[in-house]
DNA sequence: GTAATACTTGACAGAAACAGTAGGGTATTA
DNA sequence: TAATACCCTACTGTTTCTGTCAAGTATTAC
């Protein structure tokens, strides 16, 4: 249950190669899709809606490829995921467009949205700086990895606990 | 994205009208059926599987229906989204049967692998009794909601720290 | 200016999952 | 024996997913 999408997974695979030519280094989609072992054309058609999104920046003829238009510790995976997939929404009751009439007397209409909710502010707290570095997964053994979190937009707080598994 | 399908969103609603009969009143498919604006043909094919699955029982003929196989603080959300939507696995790598070869080099399946974690963790911890009484809300505003927890099979610790928006 | 590189765009199609219906069967009770 | 209520399998239309294809535009190198 739960399945996320192939664009979303093969959409933060992709990210993260642009990541790591970032500031200067712009990737072609060629590069990306002998890395991460997905076809040309539909990389695409993701990385084209992620640059209409703003996260990337292309730049044409050659020489030319997808750098970053933000610093990788600014771009959240859930910024990527929304891009591809639109926000969180366990049912379609949920959903920004859906609306249902029940609501109201609806048991289980809290639970959704609260886990929903749960979900995606951990998604926006892993950062591709985070997969980079692979620095999130030792938070979970309770060590800190900054001394001092530079960024406030996003939290690090949040992926330690959730992590602390 | 990450959308639950209506069987388990259906499921769960039925769930929660036959624990509310618990333990003695067994309640028709019927009667689900209107209180929960589902049609009795589909109810029929989802309370079949958590019947085979051990949570609930069935009584043949007049006044039978359905009543639960154990009380309903001992059946959490995630036992019956997992007879009906299988276990949490956000990529087909993630899945039992799947398998990748590229796990050992993947830069997300950790991610995807915590997440999936998380998630589960806090559908183990909601019961079919929170869903009653409602009182699974009330612990995101920091309210103690036993003095003594008495199952422990079922912890209501990560509840509390994962609602703690 | 011409060729090669690389991104851009929209349409399309096969496959899989989903959502739900249909119809007949079995057990129990009154 | 009639009515109630669960049991079981198959099937089908719809939607979503997962890509492919083909033609076009912009940039660079020579
Ligand atoms: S059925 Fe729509 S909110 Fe629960
Ligand atoms: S591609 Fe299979 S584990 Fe990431």
């Amino acid at each position: 249950m739960l399945r996320l999408s192939t664009k979303g997974q093969y959409g933060v695979r992709a990210m993260y190669e642009i990541a790591r030519g970032y500031p200067e280094t712009p990737i072609t989609i060629k590069e990306i899709s002998e890395r991460q072992d997905v076809s040309v054309a539909y990389l695409e058609q993701i990385l084209n809606r992620l640059r209409k999104a703003g996260l990337i920046r292309s730049i044409k003829g050659p020489g030319g490829g997808y750098i970053l238009d933000k610093s990788p510790e600014n771009i959240s995976i859930a910024s990527i995921l929304n891009e591809l997939e639109g926000p969180v929404a366990l049912t379609s009751c949920l959903d920004p467009e859906g609306g249902c009439v029940r609501v109201d007397s609806c048991v289980t209409h809290l639970l959704w949205k609260a886990l929903g909710e749960q979900v995606e502010a951990f998604l926006r707290t892993i950062t591709l700086k985070n997969l980079i570095t692979g620095d999130f997964l030792k938070v979970s053994k309770g060590q800190s990895v900054r001394a001092k979190p530079k960024s406030q937009s996003i939290k690090e707080s949040k992926a330690m606990t959730l992590l602390k598994l």
